[in-house]
DNA sequence: GTCTATACTTCGATAGAC
DNA sequence: GTCTATCGAAGTATAGAC
């Protein structure tokens, strides 16, 4: 049933402007606020174009999301890479943009499939990418596995970031500082104290 | 410039069905996926009663927002009051439907600021009457607070739960077994083994 | 290869009929 | 006190002009 309407090039200039509006209205105003008119009013174009670039809104998500999670792989192997992993990982999760970024495409997965499936794929690759690493160091740190197995660190040091900066989206803060802590006591035992001129620019 | 419009009555039959529909709705189809239309359709009535019970979209979200959360309030009152209270918070905030539709609202706050308002307002009396008995809590077992806060636990109980129920409904499951028995196993040090008679039904 | 004219659907909301 | 007829705005998407 595939539509005989051509589209635009994958390298077109205003595609990829289109793209970046989508990311930001996002961002700026939630995925319910994401239309065609709007994200082509943000980026300064007719309306009918997001449909000339894109088959569909879901395709145009589509796009965003592949677009930022290659990204955002790319960017956690960094990270996973660096000398301090739990630090850098752990600052990694608690940056406010990719992570409200990706709450707004969780919220997406809700009613659209394709984007649901999508993002488990993605979401599990992160997890998986973590784990990798974070097996090999929990061995090197000669953590107690059956405390602290390292599905368990993943999962929590995930759990309690993402919370955090979603309550802080809301205007909360009780019991934040608290949470962050622990946290960062923890992995301070493990690889020492922060290094921040190890820190990515 | 309130309008002059009339409205039905706060008790009327229809206006309850409106808001077990739009409950419904928001927990199977998203919250963007909830307009008066679909709203009406699903409760069996004409799109317009929608406006006759509710000035406006926004005000019927507030409806089922407050209605929920004055209940939730009072259901981990009770949790909050039995003989293993860790436990019982623990049960829940993982139950599924609750904690799906407090996602669909938090969603739906980044586009309605009046929602957004009223949202953090809840959650923060949540977090405080959690925070009040759990400090209480970690006096009477002689919880070592430098190591384990009272807020430190409540934020970290709140966020390992809801990322596992957030990535179990993308159909995730990478390391939340991991996670879930290393928080249950230190609640079990706290409280003893969960005491399954103790469950409300 | 790029964009526009246009069709059709669904939305929230109000004024006024019963 | 309850509901309906109807409006204007906004939504997605397509066919066809440049």
């Amino acid at each position: 049933m595939a539509s005989s309407r051509r589209l635009g090039a994958p390298d077109a200039k205003n595609r990829a402007v289109l793209l970046d509006a989508t990311e930001r209205l996002l961002l700026e105003e939630g995925y319910a606020a994401v239309s065609s008119r709007r994200v082509a009013a943000a980026a300064g174009l007719k309306p009918q174009l997001v449909h000339y670039y894109f088959r569909s809104m879901d395709e145009l998500f589509m796009a965003v999301l592949q677009r930022r999670s290659e990204e955002a792989l790319r960017y956690q192997a960094e990270a996973l890479a660096s000398p301090q992993p739990l630090w850098a990982l752990w600052e990694f999760s608690t940056e406010l943009e990719p992570s409200s970024l990706t709450m707004e495409l969780v919220g997406l997965a809700s009613q659209r499939k394709t984007i649901r499936a999508e993002i488990a794929r993605y979401a599990d690759q992160f997890r998986r990418d973590q784990l990798e690493v974070v097996s090999d160091l929990v061995r090197r740190y000669e953590v107690d596995t059956d405390e602290f197995s390292a599905g368990a660190l993943v999962v929590i040091m995930t759990g309690v970031s993402r919370i955090i900066m979603m309550e802080k989206a809301l205007g909360m803060s009780t019991g934040h500082d608290d949470a962050l802590a622990l946290v960062e006591r923890h992995i301070e035992r493990l690889e020492g104290p922060r290094d921040v001129s190890l820190r990515p620019s």
